[in-house]
RNA sequence: GGGAGCAUAGCUCAGUUGGGAGAGCACUUGCCUUACAAGCAAGGGGUCACAGGUUCGAGCCCUGUUGUUCCCACCA
């Protein structure tokens, strides 16, 4: 105690303890047998990757989930780890090798793979310090990273055994590709942003010289790819022309008119132009009509060789200028239209994505979603909130086959290699032979998987998968899946079914999903904009509990977080609030042992405090179950500052300073109980803070490890009740006070029962205390009705109930229980009650009350009541 | 085109079975009362977007309207 700051100071604590909470292996876990097991698997951070606030709001939530079933005693595992990021690796590498002049063709594969696992060696570890900072307790003994030996083991695994099932497969089909990256990407890859741009009306002229057909476009460039231009077949205008040749201008090709469905009558002129090669649409009228599918664009999304003479070699953006000129030259070119569509962007580089037709791996998804939808539908994993499980619904219901293959160097290599044959062969080991030819000039395939189909195994690979361990029997599945709604999609869905495919079942029962921190504007925090924040900056300015504390109030699943400085403040305060009300309770401590509960004489005010402990206990432990970690962080807050803190502390004082030393040890026994629990109940929410208070503590090694706190149920509802009526009082008095506008100093006289009288002698000193900034006279008022109880006096002042009869709440329960029934505690939580009529619920005391007040001034309720009172005793 | 969220105090937001309208910050007033001025006490401030409906009673449930944000989608 003695050197207990008079302010708390972050930074000279939070490194100390989570070194001793670390080299102690507080974090690490083994599998203990028969014992209830609660497991988190870290979303892994890019090794690319810097904290930001969204990092500090997942770990923290995931901290807080692991801290609180660690105390409940489960066997707690929280696993982390590191994500390749195949793409974002590359960048990074590009331009390190830019630094040096060089570019990746100036190096070989291995000397680049060489470059990326140097890299990862000197960077990759810097997110997982950082995470540190945070108070992240993950057992970092068991970190994984996706790309080392075992995760290697079960993407190659999964890859063979999705092969062998005929749910990989390798094709020429349309895929988004990203001229930029040089790479194909999956469908959720992509983002599609509105841009302003035209709708092209271009004639094209029959081949027989009679009227030819008028289609619009809002890509003219690839009109050197049309091989057919489409029209509805219940199209009126156009049945004469199905079957016809038209001149493609510019190119002098002819190409068919063909009727398909997927056209639109209404829309532009009813006619489109297809290209199969560049649009995914086109591609399917392709492959329905047998057309051809000149692909009319190199991978750098230049013009190809395909293309007529005077196009070739220009850039997408050139090409189309010129067609349009030449086709405006030429005549064909009948309108221009103003039209906003939408384009699709690379997420990575934000280079507009070019369809194309190319051969790469797919994973078909129809039979593995429709048991993913199933898991959830059936309620075996849930997410919280319930509202994004239709996110998932809709997505998992309309997905594509998923393209897998990635051309870059820097990922999991496909388990496939191809013979000069032609033969692929797909297996766990290299292959020496061709199984049917019997060549040996095997060639691995040069792509790499998606970094997301690493991630999409990692609940299980991670615990050892493909090999039976004793982890994964143990820790599998998973408990709570802690991610944001931003992916879902990228992510949840993939891990759901490759999971359900694997391992047979979900790999977690809950995802708990949660919002992107924004800055104080409400945008998107962003390197481009400038307006992130560091979290380490504010872990150091005000410390990781602050932060922490500062991301979780205020917020509720699902939901986007503003970030400010203000919240942070808020959260250092109230550190500051609690250490010095530890420090208080240090001070009066003493060198005598505390005494257990049992053995000293509680008052009025102990009854009150530990009843309310109680509850914040009973509540707390609620929300945490139930996932509404903001709800819980207030409830704690609320609990300490304003039960603990502002009244149970002012009132202890009375006994502690000049009370017998039996009053004296039953005021400490309570101060030490309350706030020793107290701490036990923010250390998910503030454990460094809650940590180091309970270093000092006598009898108390250390908060993190110690059992969540029980309720004890020792205070009876009597002298609670007669505690709050008390504390209503002295409300009042400050009020009249105000009132009267007394200056300090001043004796008041308030004519009011004594209170010894209604049985609140012990509270009286601490009334006193609390009402006596000024001098206030307790007087007799011998000529106003005697009270039952300090709630009739309260009341009675308030004007609502006149003294008397009304608010004797047992009375009123005997009554109840008699007319009813029922016992009297299946009336107090309204059993037996009128079906649309709260009657007696969270407070029934207060609710009785209010409900006979309005009988007193409410005609049709006191009507209903009493009908539907003799309606239930007709059904009896 | 489909789906979802949000609309509550000056600002940012909680409010989970329908019965008290709340928190933090900001503001006013008075306090350095021996845990804490990063604090204490008192106070002002809200037809809970709008309109109907159900109910004795609606911020909460139902229907509709308006505004706003986001996600998904192959109308060229």
């Amino acid at each position: 105690m003695a050197d207990m700051q008079k302010t708390y100071d972050p930074s000279s604590v939070e490194e100390r303890l989570y070194a001793k909470w670390e080299q102690n292996g507080y974090f690490h876990q083994e599998p203990q047998k028969g014992k209830k097991t609660f497991t988190i698997v870290m979303p892994p951070p890019n090794i690319t990757g810097q904290l930001h606030m969204g990092h500090a709001l997942d770990n923290m939530m995931q901290d807080v989930l692991t801290r609180y079933h660690r105390m409940r005693g489960e066997n707690t595992l929280w696993l982390p780890g590191t994500d390749h990021a195949s793409i974002a690796t590359e960048v990074k590498l590009v331009e390190q090798l830019a630094s040096e002049g060089k570019t990746k063709a100036d190096v070989t594969r291995d000397e680049f793979l060489e470059r990326a696992w140097k890299w990862k060696e000197t960077y990759g570890g810097r997110i997982v310090k950082q995470l540190r900072k945070l108070g992240s307790s993950c057992d970092w003994q068991r970190e994984r990273f996706t790309m080392d030996a075992g995760c290697n083991k079960a993407v190659t695994e999964v890859f063979v055994r999705l092969y062998k099932k005929g749910l990989i497969y390798r094709g020429n089909r349309i895929i988004n590709w990203c001229p930029e990256c040089l790479t194909a990407l999956s469908d959720a890859e992509v983002e599609y942003t509105e841009q302003a741009s035209h709708l092209w009306h271009i004639h094209y002229p029959a081949a027989d010289g009679s009227e030819g057909i008028t289609v619009a476009t809002t890509r003219p460039e690839t009109m050197l790819g049309d091989t057919a231009v489409a029209v509805n077949p219940a199209d009126e205008r156009y049945q004469h022309l199905i079957g016809k040749e038209l001149i493609l201008p510019l190119t002098g090709r002819t190409i068919p008119v063909i009727a398909d469905e997927y056209v639109e009558m209404e829309f532009g002129s009813g006619a489109v132009k297809i290209t199969p090669a560049h649009d995914p649409n086109d591609f399917e009228v392709g492959l329905r009509h047998n057309l051809e599918m000149p692909r009319i664009m190199n991978d750098d999304a230049t013009m190809s060789d395909l293309c007529p003479e005077a196009y070739r070699g220009l850039t997408r953006e050139a090409c189309r200028e010129k067609i349009v000129a030449d086709l405006v030259e030429g005549g064909y070119m009948v309108k221009i239209e103003d039209y906003a569509h939408n384009v699709g962007e690379c997420y990575r580089c934000h280079t507009t994505v070019e369809p194309i037709i190319s051969k790469q791996w797919f994973v078909e998804m129809k039979p593995l979603a429709e048991p993913a939808l199933n898991a959830v539908r059936e309620g075996k994993t849930k997410f919280v909130p319930d509202r994004f499980s239709r996110v998932y619904y809709n997505w998992m219901e309309n997905i594509r086959d998923w393209c897998i293959s990635r051309q870059r160097w820097w990922g999991h290599s496909i388990p496939a290699w191809s013979c000069d044959c032609g033969e692929i062969t797909v297996s766990r080991e290299t292959p020496t032979v061709c199984p049917k030819c019997g060549g040996t000039h095997l060639k691995q395939d040069e792509d790499v998987l998606d970094t997301w189909f690493s991630s999409a195994l990692w609940p299980f690979e991670t615990l050892g998968w493909p090999d039976k361990t004793e982890d994964l029997e143990h820790f599998f599945p998973t408990d709570v899946l802690v991610t944001g709604y931003d992916i879902i999609f990228f992510w949840v869905a993939r891990m759901i079914f490759s999971s359900i495919e694997q391992m047979g079942e979900p790999p977690f029962h809950t995802v708990l999903v949660h919002g992107l921190v924004r800055d104080s504007q409400g945008r998107k925090m962003s390197k481009s904009l400038g307006n992130g924040i560091d979290p380490l900056e504010v872990i150091e300015k005000y410390g990781a509990d602050a932060l922490r504390y500062s991301l979780a109030v205020g917020n509720s699943p699902g939901n986007d977080l503003r970030f400010y400085w203000e919240r942070v403040e808020a959260g250092r305060n109230f550190a500051n609030k609690i250490w010095n009300a530890a420090r208080f309770v240090l001070m009066n401590l003493g060198d005598d042992p505390v005494l257990p509960l049992d053995q000293v004489e509680l008052d009025l005010s102990d009854h009150w405090i530990l009843g309310h402990l109680d509850q914040a206990i009973s509540d707390v432990t609620d929300m945490l179950d139930r996932y509404e970690l903001g709800m819980a962080a207030q409830r704690c807050n609320d609990f300490i500052w304003d039960d603990f803190c502002d009244w149970y502390v002012e009132m202890a004082k009375t006994r502690l300073y000049d009370g017998t030393p039996e009053q004296q040890a039953a005021a400490k026994a309570v101060l030490y109980a309350v706030i020793l629990d107290s701490m036990k109940l923010l250390h998910p929410f503030m454990p460094f803070v809650t940590e180091e208070i309970g270093s000092y503590l006598p009898g108390v090694d250390s908060i993190m490890l110690s059992s969540w706190p029980q309720v004890r149920g020792i205070s009876d509802q009597a002298s609670m009740q007669a505690m709050d009526d008390a504390m209503e009082i002295i409300r009042r008095i400050r009020n009249v006070r105000s009132e009267m506008n007394v200056a300090p100093g001043v004796t008041t006289s308030l004519h009011l029962r004594t209170l010894t009288d209604a049985g609140i002698q012990s509270a009286e000193s601490a009334i006193r205390r609390l009402a006596s900034v000024h001098t206030v006279v307790w007087m007799d008022a011998a000529d106003e009705k005697p009270a039952k109880s300090v709630a009739i006096v309260t009341n009675a002042a308030e004007g609502f109930i006149p003294m008397g009869e009304l608010v004797d709440i047992e009375k009123e329960l005997a009554r109840l229980s008699k007319e009813l029934g029922k016992t009297e505690n299946e009336i107090r939580r309204g059993e037996g009650m009128l079906k649309n009529t709260n009657f007696v619920s969270r407070a029934p005391e207060n609710v009785v009350m209010n409900e006979r007040a309005k009988l007193e001034n409410n005609q049709a309720l006191a009507e209903t009541l009493r009908k539907r009172i003799e309606d239930l005793k007709d059904m009896q």
